[in-house]
DNA sequence: AGGTTTTACGTTATCGATAACAACAGTTTG
DNA sequence: CAAACTGTTGTTATCGATAACGTAAAACCT
């Protein structure tokens, strides 16, 4: 009795719930949602009286009561390392496109990089309970590994080739497409090569661009390495630009640099075009990923193509198939998608 | 009877729940419930045993079960023309950080320009139950609106001055920084300008920097208007190049051009610099947004600087304290905070 | 020492929806 | 014409947590 009567009282400030609704349309709760939900037996008339309750009173469906009964949440969860960074941003875009129409919402965040701070984000990201998760690379704490092993949803790595994945793959890997740069620019007659990136190896993609440069300065038997390490990675268009110079300073006989990404690899352009050095006749650039701005520059720039926004679309579809799997308890198996790259060549080099 | 044993059996499968976790530390669930969070009172031997058999048993607290009792999601959304644009990502950034450590999170969707999508977001997104959300700019469709304004909850629209704002807002006129760019260029000495923007209003603030760039140039008495519109917007880098193109073949008296973001702006640059027109000899050039390739680029672009991070920052920072007062069912009233713009004088114009 | 707080829990009643099953009317089928 | 469907709706029992209240024991007072 008390009880209801606060209920009463509340109820012009709360938002109205599908009793309300039901109420309003003389049918029961169930039937409210039946009406709500499409692929439902309901009577045309019905539904309309119940359409019209929910316009009435501004009604809009509780989702989080919804899916502690149903269990599913509609959430997919992902992890990138930044919404700064075009690549990661086409990634995305390519992931919650392959979810439009599904029903299904990306619940978004940015590690910044950090393992630690992914370790934390996965945790806080789980509670949520999602249906799938998506990380970025390979690379995690081992508490952040147990978690998505133990989440019992399907997990993808993107933008990595783990040597001892946790569930699904979709990537390449980077260190091969940097030793393939490497091989594109020997061949085009440039030996001293230098690779510009970061100071630490806290993003580890670029941490394995510059291993697979030195793999692939070994294997074409040029001993000598020139690494350049500037700055916090991800490094910027303005810390490439530092680098370049430093870089002539320390080694003026190299002929040829290799950036971490093309936003450095860009800096690096400017800074020479400032100098009047001509790129690539006093020295060759190339990037790594090619943003926009690659192709736009001018000279326009070499470097790796990458698919950003197929690794996110097609991580979306496995996703929905790997969650459609779940929902009928029939576990799909582990998939390794490996995307393609291809050195694009341009004028910078 | 029949319900238990089910439960038993499937207790394997499924994530173990609070129950599990009480029964193994010998509590109740409110127990769990209680030392799960910070700042309830219990005894120090009775948390290690229940963070012991939370760690033994891997579980995770069911935030979307939490919330459905303490009527607080801990969500807020947010939308966003796109992730693909560093100013939104910037605000984005912004309204994370600003977030951080409130136990709040952030849902994130893009509109991709459209205020259709976005009547669409709002409603999905509200099925979440958001304690808050955030829109970017004051033009919604008349349903949008309607669902804002009915949520119950903090509403701020940002990167706009809207006439007749929803609720809080945190922005800045388009059309007045446009104008002030306008006439920044004609106290340098220059009178024929020229606009470059998308060729319709689906970039609302794209179509406000147009007419503020009208207004201006009537306001100085410059009556004739050259309006380059070209390309579905955004626009892009390369979109920037071809208007610039087309608009030199247009009005080659032309003697600065203002394009609608920094972006088609560098594209115009970078076209002018293969054409061999000087910049800003032939024709200056000013963009929109500072986005960190403006500093970079040679020559540097004159742009107005907009605080994205900033926008993102306060607006988060409004809305601690907004939910603060729902919570404590003391609605604060309606804020408007104008944030800075500032023209950028470089070298491109 | 007797009374008042405080601390550390447990109990009960929800939060707002949906699944599963039941029920009933109107049809169809053999 | 009875049996078997089909379509539409209601009932009941949860989903997994937390709020609010209750209670016993320990701590703190004069």
């Amino acid at each position: 009795m008390k009880h209801k009567a606060r209920q009463k009282v509340e109820s012009r400030l709360a938002a109205p719930t599908m009793q309300d609704v039901a109420k309003l349309a003389r049918v029961s709760t169930m039937t409210v949602s039946r009406a709500l939900k499409d692929g439902a037996s309901i009577a045309p008339e019905t539904r309309r009286k119940i359409m019209k309750a929910v316009e009435d009173l501004g009604y809009v469906l509780d989702q989080s009561a919804g899916s502690l009964s149903s269990k599913r949440t509609g959430f997919v969860a992902a992890l990138i390392p930044s919404i700064n960074n075009s690549n990661f941003a086409d990634t995305a875009r390519g992931l919650t496109e392959a979810l439009q129409g599904s029903g299904l919402q990306l619940l978004l965040a940015y590690t910044d990089y950090s393992i630690d701070t992914e370790e934390q984000l996965i945790e806080s990201l789980l509670r949520r309970r999602p249906e799938a998760i998506v990380v970025t690379g390979g690379k995690h704490t081992a508490r952040g590994r147990k978690l998505l092993k133990q989440a019992g949803i399907p997990v993808v790595e993107t933008w990595d080739l783990p040597s001892d994945p946790v569930c699904h793959v979709v990537g390449f890997s980077n260190a091969e497409a940097s030793a393939t740069l490497v091989r594109h620019l020997h061949k085009k007659g440039y030996s001293k090569i230098a690779f510009i990136g970061g100071t630490t190896n806290r993003d580890t993609r670029g941490a394995d661009r510059r291993a697979g440069y030195e793999a692939a300065m070994a294997e074409l038997g040029l001993a000598e390495r020139r690494v350049i390490s500037f700055g916090t990675p991800p490094i910027s268009i303005k810390q490439g630009g530092e680098a370049i110079a430093r870089l002539i300073e320390q080694w003026p006989e190299v002929e040829a640099a290799i950036c971490v990404s093309d936003l450095s690899a860009f800096g690096a352009l400017v800074e020479c075009q400032r100098r009047k050095w001509a790129v690539p006749g006093r020295i060759a650039l190339a990037g790594f990923g090619d943003f926009e701005i690659s192709s736009c520059c001018y000279p326009t720039l070499t470097t790796v193509g990458v698919k950003c926004y197929e690794i996110g679309n097609r991580t979306g579809k496995l996703l929905l198939r790997a969650i459609e799997g779940e929902r009928n308890r029939k576990r799909i198996s582990p998939e390794t998608i490996i995307t393609d790259y291809a050195v694009i060549a341009r004028e910078s080099a």
